[in-house]
DNA sequence: ATTACTTAGTGTAAAAAATACACACTATAT
DNA sequence: ATATAGTGTGTATTTTTTACACTAAGTAAT
């Protein structure tokens, strides 16, 4: 017998800022509603939980069936309660960030049906966002900010062999300002968590840079002792 | 007229570390449990949210029936959602950590029903939990350890007036590590945000400390600086 | 093949922050 | 007066952070 207690007393839903870096610029995937409320908005991608799935399932899953893709970095980092922060009744969300190496073109799945399409859209140029969205998208960024001093989400965005000034462009997009070139690649370099490889970036009308690859084995090694950028 | 969509999806329950500091032990406060499932065992203070009160709100009241106190510091901090973390069904849990003043011995309010007692208990010393208790404790207790080192949270758990030794008393207990005392002292006054008053401590049988307080108005000034212990 | 262009890659000195470390002072109790 | 227990203080060393500018290498255009 399946107990009934405790009842129901909220829907539950995630919502996910899912980041991606193209090369340039710092982008976040934004859906356009197709359902009340907020039709014809732009919101961030995200759906009520399942009853059988936990919290994080349910995370796979949005991002699943938004990209098509398995096994995308995320981390939760709140959960907004507000009594009234959804027109139609009572909906507690928890926020998720997550990261996505762009440029291998992955086109993205067949949506789900409450949206019309999804687009990468720069975080300095966002539209206007249905529900507290934009708040939801301030706090990630914030939690990012912190984050990255001493996580190495950076190399989430990244594809898997990426130069040095790579990395220093996504830690300036993120942290909103410019770095030092020297200082920055002595320090990333002394936290002995990338390999430099046998290999030069390609297709460059300029002298090409050497490509380097994050290498998570060392980096579990480490773990106990903190990166801060 | 009030719509129907969404649809309660699951329970929603919060829990709280209250945390306190009673001059030598970092405690917490743990109930006994009166009802199933775990009745008689001992568990975090918590429980489900009116479906007319937000998750920070109802934060709140749940410590204020435990304590019969207003304004205890608290910070939302992770929300656990695994399916079967409850015994009887579906319970997502927003958790809190919130820290209290001790030694005023402060009488706990008549509990809500489903606990019988609550007691304030050293972390070192924890009983078997209920639920996944531990684990949320765990999480939050880690939680603190990061975040006293940039938040002046450590206040929250000391008197008004207060002296050196017993700010470093709480750091040592929440980093679970012996600092020394010049440096931390050299340290903690150079953030500018200790007001040494003209008045020492009271009742000791050896040279008196000098008291000091925190001054929330010079911390909000310096605030965009942000404190790094 | 020369030149122009664009990004890659590198070192050092100065300043600031973190660390390690030991003893005299003072209030109380006996 | 003396024993006791915690208070309060300074300096030298090491480590980390910051500021700063030029040469090297590859491509493209002529």
């Amino acid at each position: 017998m399946k107990e009934v207690l405790p009842v129901f007393n909220s829907a539950v839903s995630i919502d996910c800022v899912l980041f991606g870096f193209d090369g340039g610029e710092l982008k976040i995937l934004l859906i356009e509603r197709n359902e009340e409320p907020f039709k014809d908005w732009w919101a961030l991608p995200g759906n009520l939980i399942g009853e059988d799935e936990s919290v994080e399932q349910s995370a796979s899953r949005i991002l699943h069936e938004l990209t098509g893709l398995s096994d995308i970095y995320m981390e939760q980092y709140y959960t907004f309660g507000e009594v009234n922060r959804h027109p139609q009744g009572r909906v507690i969300t928890v926020a998720y960030y997550a990261m996505l190496r762009l440029g291998g073109d992955k086109a993205l799945k067949p949506l789900t049906s409450y949206a019309k399409k999804a687009q990468w859209i720069n975080v300095k140029e966002l539209p206007k966002l249905g529900f507290d969205h934009q708040h939801i998208f301030d706090k990630g960024l914030e939690k990012i900010k912190r984050r990255i001093k001493h996580l190495p989400i950076a190399f989430e965005l990244l594809p898997e062999k990426f130069t040095l000034t790579q990395v220093q462009n996504v830690y300036e997009l993120i942290l909103g300002k410019k770095l030092d070139k020297r200082n920055f690649r002595k320090k990333i370099l002394s936290f002995g968590v990338l390999k430099e490889l046998n290999e030069k970036q390609k297709g460059v009308s300029f002298r090409a840079a050497t490509l380097y690859k994050f290498d998570r084995r060392k980096y579990a090694k480490l773990f106990g002792k903190e990166i801060s950028f």
